[in-house]
DNA sequence: GTTATCTTTTCTGTATACAATCTTGTTGTT
DNA sequence: AACAACAAGATTGTATACAGAAAAGATAAC
């Protein structure tokens, strides 16, 4: 694997993660020695990140982490609501059913785990990715999912941000099994509409959780 | 101005005007030497292209200028209708109305302009321009706005594969219209149907144009 | 005490040199 | 004649050195 690569996938990794907060500023000589590169293949990576959205080139400071806020989430659901309605719409029409039937009954096996406690935190990641490789797979439109695959990275860096309760978890793993079923039964309209709903109280749950973040670390400062 | 952006700038017109055409070939010491760039901010400037998906990185071969089919075209379209009635619905929440007023005036005023041969053609193209600057004020979604730049960019490369007559300038000009008419009275709903609307009857009108730029093409191989 | 300017230092942007990998052409063998 | 292996060439990926610009700090003048 390249060196830039592995920049990219690092530092993409840490910002998500959360250990490099918005705000963090990096410089170049520092972030190459830390990673054990040199600055070309890490500036490459910059390059990507900053292409991405994760960083902001800032004129003479250097690059700064981007900042999350209630504003920026905001944002990051109304690009969500346009692009995942109309990927769900396309699904519909063009999935495999048999995917998205046998997903069905996943997201149905899955639903006592998911209230178990720590664990049911992975079980509940680990059926939306799968939902999401679905989608990206269903679609045939490679430029729509390059695009949704921004836009996921950005939602991950959210989640890290503020978890969910396991009751939250189940309500949203019941909204996307409806968007499954849609799916599995070829019905457009309700595989849009029930996107819609889903992302509509997704957005209220997790602006409620960054929301309480914001004012731990506000508390903090304090 | 930096070497890397003034090789990107450059090589993103070249590449959306058709002087460089999908599927040739770019070397790096090639294009340095042409750009009177190193290879270092050339590379940069490679690197945005790719995350535009402008071109392609082909293990050992190379980059290569992305192709251009009526697939990708679809796929164009079916990204534009997500993002863009989402765009309209929100510009119709948000805008300053004065604005759209004006906006519909000029389409008014432009439209026996429009009809008038070759320079009808850039006050259709610049009035779309105007349109879509007025968008990205509206919305007030930075994360938003630099996508819908990449979907443009997109699309004027599409565009300048094919062109359109006065008739079809004027159909799109008057659906345009339509738009500008739901966002200047905050109507959202009409605004992302004007929306679907024209993406579908524009796609058909491309589709067609892109259909006979490609059948004349194999015509000239033959 | 404040402000302005100059100097020092750090950082970014670019060029180039070097190393590793992949391509392609040629030669030899079956 | 066809295929495989090897060698020559080209091309990409990385490191580093250098130049230019910008920021911070210190010193001097008002």
């Amino acid at each position: 694997m390249r060196a830039s690569d592995r920049a990219y996938r690092k530092l993409l990794d840490e910002i998500v993660a959360g250990e490099l907060p918005a705000g963090t500023v990096l410089g170049e000589v520092e972030q190459s020695e830390r990673l054990g590169v040199s600055r070309t293949p890490l500036r490459e990576a910059f390059n990507r990140l900053a292409a991405d959205g994760m960083i902001n080139a800032e004129p003479g400071r250097g690059v700064v982490v981007s900042q999350l806020s209630l504003e920026t989430v905001t944002e990051l659901y109304e690009v969500r609501e346009g692009l995942e309605e109309q990927a769900a719409r396309l699904a519909a029409q063009r999935a495999d059913k048999e995917v998205f039937k046998k997903l069905w009954d996943e997201f149905e096996n899955s639903k006592s785990l998911i209230l178990g406690g720590e664990l049911g935190a992975n079980v509940f990641y680990e059926l939306n990715a799968k939902f999401d490789d679905a989608i990206d797979e269903a679609i045939q439109n490679p430029y729509m999912v390059t695009t949704l695959k921004n836009v996921r990275n950005h939602m991950a860096r959210v989640r890290k941000l503020a978890r969910s309760n396991p009751a939250r978890l189940l309500e949203a793993a019941s909204e996307t099994q409806l968007i499954v079923e849609a799916i599995a039964t070829g019905d457009a309209a309700l595989a849009a509409h029930a996107t819609h709903v889903h992302l509509h109280k997704s957005h209220s749950r997790v602006s409620a959780a960054v929301r309480e973040q914001l004012a731990k670390l506000n508390k903090e400062v304090a």
